[in-house]
DNA sequence: GTCGATGTTATCAA
DNA sequence: TTTGATAACATCGA
């Protein structure tokens, strides 16, 4: 479940790894987790060097000379990492890429839901999930934040989770925002006040950068660039911790389904009727 | 052995 | 327009 944070680490590990190396050789192991994949994937990259690498949201984008880019989205379960050729390939590892100082990059995906994209770089920014992408919630102003949930009836965990709305929140960081600003998870968001907009506003960007420091979440499958599990998970307040004492107030987490996904809350930190209090 | 839950997002139906 | 269900998939625990 690699979010904003978890994408973000590997992202800065991977630069360390990557950039300046070109590609000697791609090995496809399993061809569905290419997007459009075509006999030509391979071919394509090899000898091109990686000169930048990005985070939007949580897509990794490498962008290599000669006009291309490679976007791989993790969805779930998916792993994206630098290794030595000689290490052991762990099952479910569906693409190989060796690089000239003898590094080798391994996508790796449990339940493929995740996939890899090829695409030259001027057609980036035409790829429909990067278009309609909602801004960085660490880039923008309180009020770039707020207008996009002002007079909306949706409950505010489903916008938080919505790519379009803001991009890189999903199920960890939108219910641990949701308890530090200390909001209902079904609150429509027309319903928020001022005060309750600026709370989650700031609410988002703190759990964001904590979790950024503490190089991510590791839940299940998370590991960053280098193979390592983060330590966000030690400092989770609600997320998965249904029954056992809020932080603040020693009540037993909650959990329902919001959206289809499940939500954890603290039923007294998270009145319904935020909007009135304080 | 079966069933449900897990979490992300595109797609389709209402 | 918006919302909700479903599918993609493997694994784990009850």
């Amino acid at each position: 479940m690699p979010e904003l944070p978890e994408v973000e680490t590997i992202v800065r590990g991977l630069r360390a790894c990557v950039i300046g190396r070109s590609v000697t050789g791609v090995q496809v192991l399993r061809q569905d987790v290419i997007r459009g994949y075509t006999p030509e994937f391979e071919e394509a990259l090899i000898g091109h060097k990686v000169e930048e690498v990005l985070r939007r949201g949580k897509n990794i984008i490498i962008k290599l000379d000669g006009g291309l880019a490679m976007v791989v989205h993790l969805k779930m379960t998916g792993q994206f990492t630098c290794n030595r050729p000689e290490e052991e390939i762990l099952k479910h590892t569906h693409l190989l890429i060796n690089l000239s100082d003898g590094g080798q990059l391994r996508f790796r995906d449990v339940r493929r839901f995740g996939y890899v994209i090829l695409v030259k770089l001027d057609l980036l920014t035409e790829l429909p999930q990067l278009a309609a992408m909602g801004p960085e919630p660490l880039e923008i102003t309180f009020e770039d934040f707020a207008c996009r949930f002002r007079g909306r009836r949706q409950c505010i965990k489903a916008m938080l989770l919505n790519q379009r709305v803001v991009a890189g929140l999903g199920n960890i960081y939108a219910d641990e925002a949701l308890h530090r600003a200390g909001i209902h998870p079904e609150t429509p968001a027309d319903q928020l006040s001022e005060h309750n907009l600026r709370h989650l506003f700031e609410a988002v960007r703190e759990v964001l950068s904590e979790a950024i420091a503490r190089r991510g979440s590791s839940i299940e499958n998370y590991v960053d660039a280098g193979g390592a599990a983060g330590t966000f998970q030690l400092y989770h307040r609600v997320y998965r911790k249904r029954g056992q004492p809020c932080p603040l107030c020693g009540t037993p987490i909650e959990r329902i389904t919001v959206g289809g996904r499940g939500t954890h809350f603290c039923p007294k930190c998270q009145k319904r009727s935020a909007g009135l209090q304080r």
